[in-house]
DNA sequence: TTATTAATCCGAAACGTTTCGGATCGCTTT
DNA sequence: AAAGCGATCCGAAACGTTTCGGATTAATAA
C-alpha cells in the first residue's frame, strides 16, 4: 500500500505539502500540486480512512439501524432504502454501514455505536413524533437526518415527503368528482406521515361539509395487501353505508383492496373509486394495475439523495436550520377514479 | 472519550500494561488485570477502532456488493440475507457495510474497496462457476467467504448448501411416485447452484431410465412468479405430452405455476404434481399454500451463522482447507405431490 | 536601503493503539 | 556467591494522517 511517505520520498517534498496538496489546500504551488497528483496516481495513491480518522475524527462510515421485525413495511421498501442510501453515500466516500437489530433493542443499538463513536452519522427512518431515537442521537450530538418530521424541537436535518398536501390533493379530487363516503386505510396511527395525512383527510372533509366517520377510516401496523383486504371488507360489510372511496397510504394497500372489490363483486372506478400514495417501487407499479390507478406519487428511490445530502452536510458542520427539505408529490389521474353516481 | 491513557493515569500503570491486560496476555498480574478492568468499566472506555486499526491492520468492517438490477432473485431475498449477516456479524463486533454498485461496475467496486484495503473480508453470493469476484479478491490476498460453490481450485472458505442431493430427493419422490414426464423450472443456467442441481435432474432421469427431454426444462435470469407462471404454461401448450410434475428452484416459481394451472383449470395433485425448493422466507410460507406445497427446505436465513462465522475464522487465518460448511436440506411431503395415474 | 508581504514550503507533534525489546525483582539452582 | 529463571512491568517506536507554527525566498512598499 502507498502511503504519503512514498509520494513525499519519490519527488523529494515534505510529507506535509504532500497531504495539502492532495487535500487542495491553497498554499502550494500550482506546478508542484500536479506533480504530486500524477505521483499519486502513478504510485495508485489512496489515503488510509483510519489513519485520517484518527486525527480527524471523522470515519467515511454512515448507518442505519432497522428493527428486526422490519416494522411498519416490507422487505421490498426497505431494501429499496437501503440499496439508495448505498449508492448516495458511495459519492460522497462513505461506505454505509447497516445495522439490525432485535426491536426492543433498537435503543441499546444506538447507544452502544454512540460510545464507540465510529459513525459519522446516522438516518433515521420512519419518524415518530417524539422519538426516543432522535433525541438520544441529538443530545450525544451525533449527526443525523430524519425521514419524515417529528414533533420535537430537536435540531436535525429533515427530509419528507409533504403528506399534508398529498393527502388533500387525493381528497379533493375525491370530493370535486362527487364522493362523499370516503374511507383512509393507512399505515400506524402514531407515526408522523399518518399524524399529517389524517389531519388533511379531516380538514378536507370539513371544506367539503362532509361529518367525520371514525368507521371510515382504518390504520395497521403494517401496511401490506392483506390490511387494506380486511379493512375495505370490513368496511363495506359493516352493514352501514358502503364508502364509495378509499384512500391507501399506499399501493399495496390498493392492491389489497382490488382483490376484496373482485371477491364483493364491486367494479372499480364504477362501484368504488381508489385512490393510493405511490412510492413507485417497481414491483407494485401503478400504471400496471388494472384498472390503472390514480395515485400521489413520490419515488422512495428519490428520497435517498436529500437524505445523504442533508447528512453530509451536516457532518461538515453546516447550520441545521437551512437542513430541511420537503418534496411534493406528483397527482396523477388513472382509471380507478370516476365520478360517483347515486344509483338510488 | 476515554482512552488507555486515562485509565494509565488513573491507576498510575503504564498504557502498555493496560492495554495487555484489556486484550488478555499473560504477563500481567490477575491482581491488577482486575483493577484494570474494573477501571475500565468505570470510565467507559471503548478502544477507538481506527487507532487499533492503524496497528493492527484489521478494520472491524466486512463488506458485500451487491448489482443494482438486484441480479437473480427479489428485494426480499437480498433483504434476508443482508439482515441475517448484519446481525451475526454483529456478534463478532463486526460492522457490516453494504454496497451498491451498477452490475456491469461489480468488479470495479471491489477493486476500489480493495485498494482501500478497509475492509477486513467480503461475503460472495451466488457463485458462478468462474467468479471474477472470487478470483479477483483472493489474488490481492483479500479474505472472503463464497456463498455457492464455484469451479475455480482458488483458496476460499465455501458455504453452500447440497444442491445435488436436495435435487435427486426431489426427483426420487416423483418417480417412485409414478412420474415420467417431469420439468424443471429454475434460474439462470450459470449459477453454480443451478450446474448442480441440473446435473441432479439428469442423473435421476437416467437411474430411472428415462430419457432427457429438453423441453421439459427452463431457465431464467430471475427466479420470480411470472418465470414460474409463462414457463408452465409454455410447457403445456407447446402440443407434445405435457409434463406431469413440475420441480422449482424456489417457492416463488411454485407460485407462478399454481396460478397457471389455475388458469388452465389443471388440478394440483390431481393433474400435475408440484415439488420446490424453499429458502423459507417468511412471504411464502410453503404450508399456506393451497395445496400445501412439498418442499427442500433450507431456510436462507440459516446460512449467515455458517457464513459469518467462516469468515471470521478465515480473517483470524485460520487454514482454507477446514473452512468449508455443506448444508443438507431437509425434505418435506406436502399435499401438492400425488402419485401419477394415467388417465388414457 | 530596510521593512512588509505574499507565496511556498516544511518540521514536529498529535491522534490512540499495539508491540518489540528489554528492565526489575525475588527465588531457585549451581 | 554467581548464574539462571519466571513473573511482572514499562519505554519507546510504529501505524499514516493532519495541522500548528514557523521558515525561506522573492517581490513590493516605505
Amino acid at each position: 500500500m502507498t502511503t504519503l511517505k512514498d509520494i513525499s520520498r519519490k519527488l523529494s517534498i515534505s510529507v506535509t505539502t504532500v497531504s495539502r496538496a492532495l487535500n487542495g489546500y491553497s498554499d502550494v504551488n500550482e506546478e508542484t500540486r500536479k506533480r504530486i497528483h500524477q505521483a499519486a496516481v502513478e504510485l495508485n495513491y489512496r489515503p488510509n480512512q483510519f489513519a485520517r480518522k484518527l486525527v480527524t475524527g471523522r470515519s467515511g462510515l454512515a448507518a442505519m439501524v432497522l428493527p428486526d421485525d422490519f416494522g411498519i413495511t416490507t422487505r421490498e421498501i426497505w431494501f429499496e432504502i437501503l440499496a439508495g442510501l448505498s449508492v448516495e453515500f458511495a459519492k460522497h466516500d462513505i461506505d454505509f454501514v447497516l445495522k439490525v437489530s432485535p426491536t426492543n433493542q433498537i435503543i441499546n443499538t444506538y447507544q452502544r455505536l454512540i460510545e464507540r463513536n465510529a459513525m459519522d452519522g446516522f438516518v433515521v427512518i420512519a419518524a415518530l413524533p417524539k422519538d426516543e431515537r432522535v433525541s438520544l442521537l441529538a443530545r450525544n450530538d451525533v449527526p443525523l437526518v430524519l425521514h419524515g418530521r417529528s414533533e420535537q424541537v430537536v435540531e436535525c436535518p429533515v427530509f419528507d415527503i409533504n403528506n399534508y398536501e398529498l393527502m388533500l390533493q387525493s381528497m379533493q379530487h375525491l370530493l370535486e368528482i362527487g364522493h362523499k363516503r370516503i374511507a383512509f386505510i393507512g399505515g400506524p396511527a402514531n407515526h408522523g406521515f399518518m399524524i399529517d395525512r389524517t389531519r388533511a383527510y379531516r380538514s378536507a372533509l370539513a371544506s367539503g361539509g362532509i361529518p367525520f366517520n371514525p368507521d371510515y377510516i382504518a390504520c395497521g401496523e403494517r401496511m401490506t395487501e392483506e390490511l387494506g383486504m380486511v379493512n375495505s371488507i370490513r368496511m363495506c360489510r359493516s352493514g352501514g353505508e358502503e364508502p364509495t372511496a378509499f384512500v391507501c397510504a399506499n399501493t399495496m394497500i390498493a392492491k389489497g383492496i382490488y382483490s376484496a372489490m373482485q371477491v364483493l363483486g364491486r367494479n372499480i372506478p364504477e362501484d368504488v373509486s381508489v385512490v393510493a400514495h405511490d412510492d413507485a417501487l417497481p414491483e407494485y407499479r401503478a400504471v400496471d394495475f388494472r384498472p390503472a390507478l390514480t395515485v400521489t406519487r413520490a419515488p422512495l428511490r428519490d428520497s435517498s439523495r436529500p437524505l445523504v445530502d442533508l447528512l453530509v452536510r451536516r457532518i461538515r458542520g453546516e447550520a441545521v436550520e437551512s437542513l430541511t427539505e420537503i418534496q411534493e408529490a406528483e397527482f396523477i389521474v388513472r382509471a380507478s377514479t370516476s365520478s360517483f353516481k347515486s344509483i338510488a
